[in-house]
DNA sequence: CAAACAATATAACTTGATGTTATGAAAATT
DNA sequence: AATTTTCATAACATCAAGTTATATTGTTTG
């Protein structure tokens, strides 16, 4: 009240800059006068005088106002979910091959929200959210058992494809028998995670049944390389094939393999309400990826299913 | 009140180390958190734990709760006259002669208070006084003649006395006579000062009405820098000889000179209010004239009035 | 210097945050 | 399961601080 006092040069002005009507502050200035027993502006002047003191008490004034306008931007920053802290997880794959690129324009949109990633798959990532130590979990999901207690929202349609380096000979043939495939090796993913039962289906479902494993266990990043490396062949995921069909690092065969019967989606606790930086996180992801489901289905079209 | 339950880890302490009643805070909590519509300590956890934004916002609070503490020191400070201004003003041989000593150790006792000294003969510091340019005046007054609306405070008899260099002849001497003055050179004080008329009625007093002046308009400093280097006599207030008895720069000749009708008095404007500071200097220099007054009268019965 | 103007102080009233004590509810511990 | 500790709620009192209307005071001006 007294820095406002002060800068505005007067008391009606400073009570306008504080949004309160003049004889409030006059008399919150009286009143402060009395219980300090001494003056605060001179007596009789009518340009106000701040006294010695007044100015002592101005200034701590203004880092009392300085922190409270910092906490309550803070506290919007917060409210609107643009500042905070989001603890997401997911299965690997997914996260490191579709999540990790939409997570860098979310960073550079909302760079005072900070994301916590770790990895997992459904049975551990339901634990871990209904303990508490995750605020979503990004996994996919079987369409007809959606854990109890928890908020499930699928965000894209499971569809697995053979990949393989574009230098693979198959990526290069512009047709190909099916029995084609089985002559080469195959990069599996983890033992436990879902994509290795899918790997097992997909295979099947186009008549392999007998398979060689060259690889198996590595993140993302190393089929990357192996498969960059060799004539391996995987399934994976098409929304991370084509997350990376700029890098060109990797490519899809046109082979209809058989849909697993799950989603990608959000997993959260229905229980505990969500932070605003977490709802904003989960917005963002929703928009993310009915754009990108648009996408995937045209290119899909073209590259994959073609036939 | 964040800060105060984070750091005391408790709802109960915090209340405690805020001197509330744990209800009180308990319901600020709950109405802020309701506010925000946001939990500021996690849900149904017993040892209390402050969420995300409960902690940025303490952060804000603790700078809040300094600055308040920061405010309430000062003002108390400023209360008991440990801080502030006082503006002092005086005839130049008092001010330079005596108060300065004094000055120098109310700042070793009251480090926090800026002193701000100016010279000026009577008139001109009741001027001052009466226009709030100054809070305090000292300076010698005709006990009959106090200006009217400003309040005055004796502090010390005025005593004159013959001043010279240690080195003197005169000073040197167990007895002479009053003839013997007549022959030295006189330093005379500015000639608007009352210490010249002073000079002039103290040597007509013993009998001088013919002296040669030497030198005059200086300042004390001046003063005593030619009266170390030649045999000037020249006319001071006791005290302020007596303010140089450590330093032997000074000594007075043993002559009793008519008293003039004026006492070293404290003056200021009735109608203002003291602040607090003002009050303490001048306490303090109160305090430190009755000592003076009693050390100057038992060294002058010995040194200059002595027969 | 009185009149006019502008700025501040006071009066009277309302409201809401914050204080209290008493007591209920819930976590944590034994 | 019982006990203890800790926090939340209820009911009420108080006071700072908000309001509008109006008086007072300091400054400016004809």
């Amino acid at each position: 009240m007294l820095s406002a006092i002060i800068d505005s040069g007067g008391l009606g002005e400073g009570a306008a800059a504080l949004n309160k009507s003049q004889p409030s502050v006059s008399r919150s200035l009286a009143m402060l006068e009395k219980r300090l027993g001494a003056r605060l502006f001179e007596k009789g002047k009518r340009p106000l005088r701040p006294t010695e003191l007044c100015q002592t008490l101005a200034e701590q004034g203004r880092v009392v106002a300085n922190a409270s306008e910092a906490a309550q931007t803070a506290a919007e920053l917060y409210s609107g979910g643009k500042a905070g802290t989001a603890r997401i997880a997911g299965t690997p794959i997914f996260m490191d091959g579709v999540i990790s690129g939409m997570l860098a324009s979310f960073q550079s949109a909302f760079p005072d929200v900070t994301i916590h990633q770790t990895y997992g798959y459904l049975p551990e990532l339901c634990e871990q959210l209904s303990v508490g130590n995750i605020d979503l979990a990004i996994c996919p999901v079987k369409t007809n058992a959606v854990p109890p207690k928890l908020s499930f929202k699928p965000i894209l349609r499971g569809r697995n494809v053979i990949a393989c380096a574009p230098s693979h000979p198959l990526a290069r043939k512009s047709a190909f028998k099916l029995e084609d495939i089985a002559a080469y090796p195959w990069i599996a993913p983890p033992a436990g995670s879902p994509l290795y039962e899918d790997l097992r289906m997909a295979l099947q479902s186009i008549g392999i049944t007998d398979f060689r494993v060259s690889f198996t266990g590595g993140s993302l990043a190393s089929i990357f390389s192996v498969m960059a490396g060799s004539n391996s062949l995987t399934v994976l995921p098409y929304s991370v094939v084509f997350m990376q069909s700029t890098t060109k690092i990797i490519t899809a065969l046109p082979v209809k393999l058989e849909h697993p019967e799950r989603e990608l989606g959000l997993l959260w606790d229905a229980d505990r309400p969500l932070r605003p930086a977490v709802k904003r996180f989960h917005k963002f992801l929703e928009a993310e990826f009915t754009d990108l489901a648009q996408r995937i289905d045209e290119k899909g079209r073209q590259d994959v299913w073609r036939r």
